[in-house]
DNA sequence: TGGCGACATGTCAAGGTTGGAATGTAGGCT
DNA sequence: AGCCTACATTCCAACCTTGACATGTCGCCA
């Protein structure tokens, strides 16, 4: 249900048509909040629906803009305060660190290198959003930040993490 | 589509019952694949029709026992090596973050605070998790432990970053 | 023997998610 | 004028996930 709180949260900082959200979706977005076209369209159409945003302007074609309404902005500010942060966290990479019992060991440590070389890749791409982005603007840019903070070390305890579990698997 | 990959991996230790599945999603598992009982058993019935489990055993109240079949065991170790593990990681904590700004600056710290503090309590839960298990077993003992550690220094992460991001919003 | 709690499975509706197909327009370039 | 690319939306089938409902049995204890 938060695909709703994404776009409520994207049309904050200006109206936007279905196609303008999709490529932010495509963007710093599909870090967090992944979604496809066909998911936003229908979101936007229950959420005018339901008087969160409204269609502000038509463009050429049939673009519509969207712009959040009072209902939204409120909405928005309730999931951020009130809701519970909850939804539980999958990863298909831990189940396969539980299971890496049914191939043999030098196979498990490979597995385990290819995690930690994929965690230093996506390292390294969050270090050069951080170098290219200029992060004095507003609220977007000071939230932004902390949000690729998050990723900048999430990354490299994952990589470092997967290193310590190679060691650890001797023979 | 890994929630077929997970019980495989369970019922490579040993036969058990949809029931018993249960129970292992419930405990350390739940904290990286959650399914719940509808969930199980479907797929267990499915994985039978598919000829990856079979019947083995049947007890009281119409228990049902399954073992793994070898294309099961042949279906886990390809999914194992040769999948890339891909799905792209959604988090509804993140999302809030990137929105942090349209509610007051002494909200956005409680926010953060409180993530803190829940990281803390995550942290400490697995802590226990680690002193109350006995790691010398076989395999599940020997990977479960990998997996336990990633969720240690991840929470500990978790908490410092949001820590420091407290920090980060000055007036 | 009566009842309770744990064992055990099956089914369904509703909603989220994915991926693809279908459809068409505007504007720029040659 | 014709073509191509980017713009822009809508619809759909399939699958996953959640949560609830339904059904029934076994074994223990009072």
């Amino acid at each position: 249900m938060s695909l709703r709180h994404a776009l409520l949260g994207l049309l904050v900082d200006k109206p936007a048509s279905g196609y303008d959200l999709l490529k932010d979706f495509a963007g710093s977005l599909a870090n967090v909040w992944p979604a496809t076209q066909s998911q936003i369209y229908t979101e936007l159409t229950k959420m005018a629906a339901a008087e969160l945003i409204t269609v502000t302007d038509a463009g050429p074609r049939g673009r519509k803009e969207y712009a959040l309404t009072d209902a939204g902005l409120a909405e928005l500010r309730h999931w951020l305060t009130e809701i519970p942060p909850n939804r539980p966290q999958r990863s298909d990479v831990l189940l396969r660190v539980f299971f890496l019992g049914v191939v043999d060991r030098e196979q498990a440590r490979e597995y385990l290198r290819g995690l930690a070389e994929k965690a230093r890749q996506e390292h390294e791409e969050l270090v050069g959003i951080l170098e290219r982005t200029d992060w004095e603007g507003g609220d977007l840019a000071t939230y932004g930040r902390l949000a690729l903070e998050y990723g900048l070390r999430f990354t490299d305890t994952r990589r470092e993490w997967a290193e310590w579990a190679v060691d650890r698997i001797r023979t």
